[in-house]
DNA sequence: GTTAGCACTCCGAATCAGTGAGTGCTAACA
DNA sequence: TGTTAGCACTCACTGATTCGGAGTGCTAAC
């Protein structure tokens, strides 16, 4: 049914089609792939390659293009191997190097190589603060009345919040309070912290307006940054695809990409399953039922992260997007590391 | 050579360009407008005023369009009033109100209102940090090895920085130096210290390698600061305008506009101008030259601190731009206010 | 100075034929 | 039986042509 010729010649189309964006002729194939057949022999396997469902054809006497279904055949096993170039590898290397000085800056760097590496437009989901752990919190005096609350978790993050001190309380009621929150979140992952704890925070710090004041720089501080982080990168790489040289498609997938919560939920969908690509009417959102999203998740020390992904038209190099977030995947997390105490 | 009459319909064509993108007849307008001419007198004065270069014919036959100088005229003198009515205002005050939790956002923020309410591209530059005063400088432990820098200015910016602790120095050295450079930098511009501030802080320390720790702190805290801040909205809103209806024209602009640097020039080029408008031929930059530009700068307290601007075609509404960005240049001074100590 | 009338221009939409790339089918071939 | 050459057919695309409409400039009359 689906022998090894067939195969081939679904691998050729869906090659050509990715580099020329044209509908494939059973005599383009015969001439630039070397199969050994003649285009009417080509042509027969395409009229079965289009009953299998793997083809579709624009309108009689057109070209083939791919279906869905022939780009998940074609990720699934006919990928052609392009592993990342030692240059390539270098040069992401260095791209880190220059730009970034402080840990917010990785993700932004990377949603701007993926894009260029691609050619696409990119997605980076930064870790929720929450998976983080409690490092520790510190007070520090602004005034009479102000103090500035700092909060470091594991992963690198700082946070900070100007509070108010409340009338009675002294600077010093603000040290102690902090001695006590350090000891017994020390560790803790920022939003399961038990009731327990609380309690014991509570018993010790004895001042129930002391500790509404700690409580709220704990929660709004988890709560502004809670939001995990979600970096895009070339927007307008789209508009070089031909698939988008109607305004009125770029305008549907710019406003898209405008929806932060709407992408956050795409990626969200794939959280935790490695490497993992949707193709076409595979996706749920009508707005993308003409594009892939080639996703994976990133680790460190066996801890999910985030998520980076690749997305843009379904004819895409899917080969290359998913080396290259095989590669990134891998890299972010000793790029992240430097960055964690 | 310009009587009341010209301008008077001078008026009516570019606000009926405005609103319709097309080229506008001597028929419309008097149809339109109120005149009490016939068309044929309206074609005569036309005519003139192509002569006099305000107006441009793209062919014989075809209506006129406003020509660079013809909108010039136009913001300088024509211009309808059209004020922010109370309920826009009220609009306003409560999307701050619901969005804005701490300064950082209020930029962000303020770019979504100005290209929402102008259906155009807004551009906010936030305001330097060396423009604002040192406030303090505190160090908090974090380990036997390191520190964290916590650097406050005066506008309610707050920046951190891990710094690693000399070997030999104790964490309370640290705390020494940050009296004196507390004692000695207070209320200073971050961008101007002076050498003999500098060589005080120096002598006070009496610990060259603990001084050197203490000005990298500074200086880099500055240095990744310093390059203020670029805020954009509303990219998309470009392909609404007609004149965008070519993917080329939007790739150019889209590409222009993530030209961070290029656009920080530009809005600097209006700094201290109060409200400027740039139309058409007269940018310097050959990528906006059918976009106009309006700027406006805002203040607090006498002390300049940022741009906001409106990037739009040429053919853009020049008094609700205007108008608005007016409106939110003192109200940006309020709202700012309120994250100041 | 203003207006009506008219010839003229030019764009844009619609139509039509020709071309070329591609297909499906059939019959011949190995 | 699978492969191939040949051929008629389809359909998009291109370029030429036509035609209506909107608009202008000019002239002559008011």
């Amino acid at each position: 049914m689906m022998d090894e010729r067939k195969q081939r010649i679904l691998q050729a189309i869906i090659d050509d089609y990715i580099s020329s964006a044209e509908p494939v002729g059973s005599r383009t194939i015969a001439r630039k792939y070397d199969l050994g057949v003649s285009p009417a022999t080509i042509r027969n396997e395409m009229a079965d390659l289009e009953m299998l469902g793997y083809l579709e054809q624009i309108h009689t006497s057109s070209g083939r293009i791919p279906s869905s279904k022939g780009y998940r055949f074609y990720v699934d096993g006919l990928l052609p191997q392009q592993p990342l170039s030692d240059k390539e590898k270098v040069l992401i290397d260095k791209w880190y190097q220059a730009r970034v000085k402080r840990i917010e800056e990785v993700f932004q760097e990377t949603a701007r190589i993926i894009s260029r590496v691609t050619k696409n437009v990119s997605l980076v989901l930064a870790p929720q603060l929450t998976q983080a752990a409690f490092r520790c919190l510190q007070f520090l005096p602004l005034d009479a009345r102000r103090a500035i609350a700092v909060l470091m978790t594991d992963a690198g993050f700082v946070e900070n919040k100007i509070i108010a001190i409340p009338s009675g309380a002294a600077f010093e009621d603000f040290q102690r309070m902090a001695r006590v929150i350090n000891q017994c979140l020390a560790g803790q992952t920022l939003d399961a912290i038990h009731p327990d704890t609380l309690q014991r925070i509570r018993d010790e710090i004895m001042d129930e307006e002391l500790y509404e004041a700690a409580l709220e720089v704990i929660y709004r501080s988890l709560d502004t940054e809670k939001k995990e982080r979600l970096y895009l990168g070339g927007t307008t790489q789209l508009l070089n695809q031909p698939e988008f040289h109607d305004v009125e498609k770029v305008k549907e997938i710019l406003l898209m990409l405008e929806e932060e919560q709407l992408l956050k939920d795409i990626l969200h969908a794939h959280l935790g399953e490695g490497l993992s690509v949707t193709i076409g009417c595979e996706n749920k959102y009508s707005g993308i039922q003409d594009c892939s999203i080639v996703t994976a998740t990133y680790h460190l020390d066996g801890e999910l992260l985030g998520t980076i992904a690749v997305l843009g038209p379904t004819r895409m190099e899917y080969g290359k997007a998913m080396t290259l977030l095989g590669y990134m995947n891998n890299h972010l997390a000793d790029i992240i590391k430097k960055f964690r105490w």
